[in-house]
RNA sequence: GCCGGGGUGGCGGAACUGGCAGACGCGGCGGACUUAAAAUCCGCUGGAGCAAUCCUUGUGGGUUCGAGUCCCACUCCCGGCACCA
């Protein structure tokens, strides 16, 4: 009598085991090409849910898959550690951020190797440490010293409940903060912020790497690039240096139906040309638009409105001088901050000079066009009309005609705009990276030297409920000496968005001791780049762009010399239960540890990858992890039970049984292989599932000879390994093989082998399914009429006293007879 | 509004390049074992029909010997973007 499955025993047994034996530690020493596969670190909130487990458990299986076929695998963890719910958590319960993060990573790393990974912990990560940190802060230096790091005022995304700038990235498009949910207000606030538009163009390429289309798709679009032309709109007005104004257009074939300009309400140029009488009303105008919130300020539904400053420009193309408005919905920070008003052909446009009564002039022709008034836009093409020398054109050749002659007058220049904004960096909170900067009255913004890193948070700061970070009011923080005077100077209170740290820690991985530098630059060349990258798409327009900017910068500062960080992405979908996102509010988070307990880690691993494909996500359903949990013990009766031959088996049916075996066996070798490369875990389980029912009734029948049994148990037991590593580390122990299982070569099929002898042929009478027959796989088409009439009694019957007017044949499918 | 992705049994989902729709699992039904139940094992399980057979992949059309798969129109769901001139 064999005992019973019992994952609380065995699992906790072989990770000891294995933890103790080092197996999973890496070397580059070793000759084995490299994989580096990565999964998204987690954040250090407390628990790990089933989300990490989602995330986490499948990449792990894809890992010990490539070190099974012989790869020298990184598969490294570690925690992002830096931000607000570690500074929340200080203010609400008196815990310093530091103790109440470390005490997270304590209880996340246990769970973590609750899952029976493959990660190498003595290269583990901890973003808020000093020693990581500190890189961070050099990181910054770096970019500062190339020029990609700027101190800038600009109107900001300011979020009141968690009292911070944010990117435009962590804004939600109806303007809601990414983290909170409050609404996004704007502040005018001097920040600093890395030159990302820098590399705009070739973020935009995303040749050489594998990424999901949809994500690359959702980085175009974020970047927003747009081929255009800058024109330029005359003014002469008493006391204003500036002899023009330049807007932005991608439709210069329209600019001879411009009839007023429109500047963004915080347009510098607005409070120089704005007329006195005008002054009251634009003045209450750029105040009432300071203080709308970004959702209202940006809200379609809002009707477009503006005021007009009283001041004109003049159309170079016809001469004609057109009123300069300001209004909320021109945006200072894309193009040149002011917009030509084509209201003919433009929505918005149309919209406003409607409502203001401005003069819609028609210039390019809609097809049958007979001068009447637009009800709406036109915002198609057509032929050019009321432009001067330019009418008769066809709107697509007027824009390049028109382009080049606004620049032989050096009246425009054809440029591109993009939708991208530098990347805001600053944080007014406590928890995170200190910018490495020095401000002094008589040096002006200085560098921390390299030698004085880090700059080390103090530990023993005053988290209060006021909204401001406690750095602030740290008088012997802020208070030190310039390095480059030696006089006074007073530091930087922001620290760094935690997405700087989350840019570069994959590189830390490769050397995550160093100590006199980020990484060492041997390791870096043995693993970089990751090979594949796994985690939610929720950072499309986040940490995956931030990443590959960062890894170009350090590229052009010469610290690396690759493009991109990561050659492959896989994005997992969303685990949900009772049909919603789990969350804590709703209450329906799914916490691992009790399943892991009652079925074993391996049972939640596989039906992980076993509910849904990994990309597509689905529901966390409590019935149907039992499915998976009776299949492992099944394996386990069918390992360990012993297996008895037939004794009436002959050599002859003996021989025939085995053929067939080996055929399954390695079919099945083939969809495990090639389900697993594809990370379609799903069906790679299935096709196990199979087998083993297949399996089942070789036993049952005890069909073949026992030492193809035992040969093909220990296939089954490979394949499975990476899934289940611990009931398979046990199996193949307690069958007599050597340990580890995990140091075992991934089994390989043989094409020969896997090949059918006989297939089902389909026979079709006028395309409808008329009949089955088996046939050997290597039959002719002339062999067929002979075997039709044998074995398709059925459909020869529908073919009695017709036509047949046609016989389509697919080898090794069917046959279809067309008849009347 | 724009850009993606999707709609297949009671449920999660399979289906190569246009070629047996519903693999695998859950659930359900029936049976074995048991004093009984749980567990386990075996069988059946898209719908209608006694059956032959017919119907069936969101809806309507088309191409084809043949369509879940390709084309057109519509519809619903999910994700992203949304005054970007």
């Amino acid at each position: 009598m064999i005992d019973k499955y019992s994952p609380q025993e065995i699992e906790p047994k072989w990770r000891q085991r294995w933890e103790k034996d080092r197996l999973y530690e890496v070397s580059e020493d070793d000759p084995k090409p490299k994989y580096y596969a990565l999964t998204m670190f987690p954040y250090t909130s407390g628990d790990l849910h089933i989300g990490h487990w989602y995330a986490m458990a499948p990449s792990d299986v894809h890992a010990r898959f490539k070190r099974m076929q012989g790869y020298n695998v990184l598969h490294p963890m570690g925690f992002d550690a830096f931000g607000l719910p570690a500074e929340n958590a200080a203010i609400k319960r008196g815990i310093h951020p530091f103790t109440w993060t470390m005490q997270n990573v304590k209880n996340m790393r246990r769970q973590l190797r609750s899952i029976g990974a493959i990660y190498d912990w003595s290269r583990e990560v901890v973003s808020c440490l000093p020693e990581y940190y500190k890189w961070t802060e050099w990181f910054f230096l770096k970019l500062y010293e190339a020029g990609l790091a700027y101190r800038g005022k600009a109107p900001v995304n300011w979020c009141p409940q968690c009292q911070t700038v944010l990117a435009n990235e962590q804004v939600l498009g109806s303007g809601f903060c990414e983290r909170c949910g409050a609404a996004v207000i704007r502040r005018d606030l001097e920040q600093w912020f890395f030159r990302i538009t820098r590399y705009a163009d070739e973020l935009l390429s995303f040749d050489g790497i594998d990424w999901p289309e949809r994500i690359q798709i959702m980085q175009r679009n974020w970047i927003g690039r747009s081929e255009g032309t800058e024109i330029s709109f005359a003014i002469d007005h008493s006391g204003v240096p500036e002899k023009e104004i330049r807007v932005f257009t991608t439709r210069p074939d329209t600019t001879f139906g411009a009839t007023f300009m429109v500047f963004a309400p915080e347009h510098p140029l607005v409070s120089v040309l704005t007329t006195p009488d005008r002054k009251a009303e634009v003045d209450a105008y750029i105040d009432k638009s300071r203080h709308l919130s970004e959702i209202e300020r940006l809200s379609t539904e809002k009707e477009k409105d503006g005021v007009f400053i009283g001041a004109y420009c003049t159309n170079r193309l016809n001469g004609k001088k057109v009123p300069i408005w300001i209004a909320d919905y021109v945006l200072l920070s894309y193009g040149t901050g002011a917009v030509m008003g084509v209201p003919a052909h433009d929505e918005r446009d149309f919209l406003f000079a409607r409502k203001y009564g401005i003069p819609i002039p028609v210039v390019i022709a809609p097809p049958g066009w007979q001068g009447e008034a637009l009800a709406q836009a036109y915002i198609e093409e057509g032929t050019l009309v009321n432009s001067g020398q330019f009418n008769g054109l066809p709107s697509q050749q007027a824009l390049g005609a028109i382009s080049d002659f606004l620049e032989e007058k050096g009246w425009g220049k054809r440029t591109v705009s993009y939708r991208l904004r530098d990347w805001l960096i600053s944080r007014q909170r406590y928890w995170g990276a200190p910018i490495p900067m020095v401000y002094c009255a008589k040096c002006g913004i200085v560098p921390v030297p390299e030698k004085d890193l880090p700059v080390l948070l103090p530990e023993d700061a005053e988290f209060k409920p006021t909204g401001e970070s406690p750095l602030k009011y740290h008088e012997q923080f802020v208070n030190t000496t310039c390095p480059r005077c030696g006089g006074p100077g007073k530091r930087e209170t922001d620290t760094m968005d935690t997405f700087m740290c989350s840019s570069w820690y994959f590189l830390r991985y490769t050397s995550p001791n160093v100590d006199d530098a980020p990484f060492d630059n041997a390791k870096i060349k043995f693993w970089m780049p990751v090979d594949l990258y796994t985690g939610g798409a929720e950072h499309a327009v986040m940490h995956l762009l931030y990443s590959r900017f960062f890894i170009k910068a350090l590229r052009d500062i010469g610290l690396l010399d690759f493009d991109e960080p990561f050659t492959r992405l896989f994005n997992q979908g969303t685990i949900i239960a009772e049909k919603q996102k789990m969350s804590k509010s709703r209450g329906n988070v799914i916490t691992p540890d009790e399943y892991v307990n009652e079925l074993g880690a391996d049972t939640v691993r596989a039906y992980l990858m076993f509910l849904a494909p990994w990309e597509q996500g689905g529901e966390w359903n409590d019935s149907s992890i039992s499915g998976i949990s009776r299949w492992l013990n099944r394996i386990w009766q069918l390992v360990l039970d012993s297996y008895q031959p037939n004794k009436k088996l002959t050599p002859d049916n003996a021989e025939n049984a085995e053929r067939e075996l080996s055929r399954f066996t390695h079919q099945t070798i083939r969809r495990v292989t090639q389900d697993m490369e594809k990370l379609r875990f799903n069906t790679m389980l299935s096709a196990l599932m199979e087998f083993t029912n297949y399996l089942a009734t070789v036993k049952e029948a005890g069909a073949v000879a026992a030492p193809a049994w035992q040969e093909t148990i220990d296939i089954l037991l490979r394949l499975l390994a990476p899934t289940a590593p611990h009931i398979t580390e046990e199996l193949w122990q307690r069958t007599a093989h050597p340990y580890s299982i995990h140091n075992q070569p991934w089994p390989q099929w043989d094409e020969t082998l896997a090949r059918d002898e006989e297939i089902t042929l389909v026979v079709q009478v006028n395309g409808k399914l008329r009949d089955r027959i088996t046939v050997p796989a290597s039959v002719s088409e002339d062999e067929l009429p002979q075997l039709l009439q044998e074995k398709a009694a059925r459909a020869n019957a529908y073919l009695q006293g017709k036509k047949v007017l046609k016989r389509v044949y697919v080898p090794g499918r069917l046959i279809n007879f067309v008849v009347k």
